[in-house]
DNA sequence: CTACTAACCTACTTTGTCAATAGGTATATT
DNA sequence: AATATACCTATTGACAAAGTAGGTTAGTAG
């Protein structure tokens, strides 16, 4: 499994908050009884995604989660490189550190580059827009 | 991670079957030496290939495995699918059981069978032979 | 200024799978 | 008979994913 649940449930956080954000903010609550998540782990999750500079949170009554930018604005594949890394399909491929040290001769290192590429590429053509309702446009 | 050790461990363990086959059989010491894989550990993975269909073993001395068809007979996606038990990106694509009670209105959905199309299209495309020496054809 | 709401923080627990190890048994060849 | 090889069962250690628990800070409204 390369998508954990962090990632998933961080999308449809997104795509929940992106559908329910008027002009003003959604509060994690509210998602989690939509989404039928847990709301205590949902917390771990959005903690992430304030981190990483998608999401405006707001204390307090009234308060809550939004988008920083526009729905859009927001890449699946970068949306998910945030919340799973590494976001590969094998652990060849982790980048940097811990090269192996067969990649010279390997078979197989070739096909799990072109794997990876495919997955990458699939998932950079999508933005929150495309998974929101009567958007829905992934083939 | 999608793809274990275990999936990989096969990969390469049918590779160099093929390769170094003549007409005689392979034994398991000799590729865990050259794949520098424990040997115990190819024991496992190696029974569930024979299993599988896709070796023939000869035991005694002169004994190993060896293809039981020709290298371009085996998809790499089959191999993969028959040691990766699902072989999806994500939970929700296991298929038959237990199936996700939101999938009707589930806005992502619809990305992640997008993404397993991808991913088996891609696998499906190579057999043992684009993963054997000089003939290296993965994109 | 009090009550309430909601985000934020730290820590723990459970569960399960992956990867590997250990030691023995059966079968074939020379 | 000796050796090489596949085959079998069981166990272990490590680690991360997923979820739980309880308390603290910041903002709003009456």
């Amino acid at each position: 499994m390369m998508i954990s649940t962090k990632g998933r449930y961080a999308l449809r956080f997104l795509v929940d908050v992106a559908e329910h954000q008027g002009d003003g903010f959604v509060p994690l609550k509210d998602v989690a009884v939509r989404q039928e998540i847990s709301e205590k782990y949902l917390e771990i999750v959005v903690k992430e995604l304030v981190k990483g500079g998608l999401l405006t949170a707001l204390r307090g009554k009234g308060g809550g989660y939004r988008l920083d930018r526009a729905p859009e604005e927001y890449n699946v594949k970068s949306i998910l490189e945030l919340m799973e890394e590494p976001l590969a399909p094998v652990a060849c491929l982790e980048s940097g550190q811990n090269v192996c040290p067969r990649s010279n001769g390997c078979r197989t290192l070739p096909l799990w580059q072109g794997l990876d590429k495919v997955i990458s590429d699939y998932l950079a053509q999508f933005t929150l827009v495309d998974l929101c309702e009567k958007t829905q446009a992934a083939p």
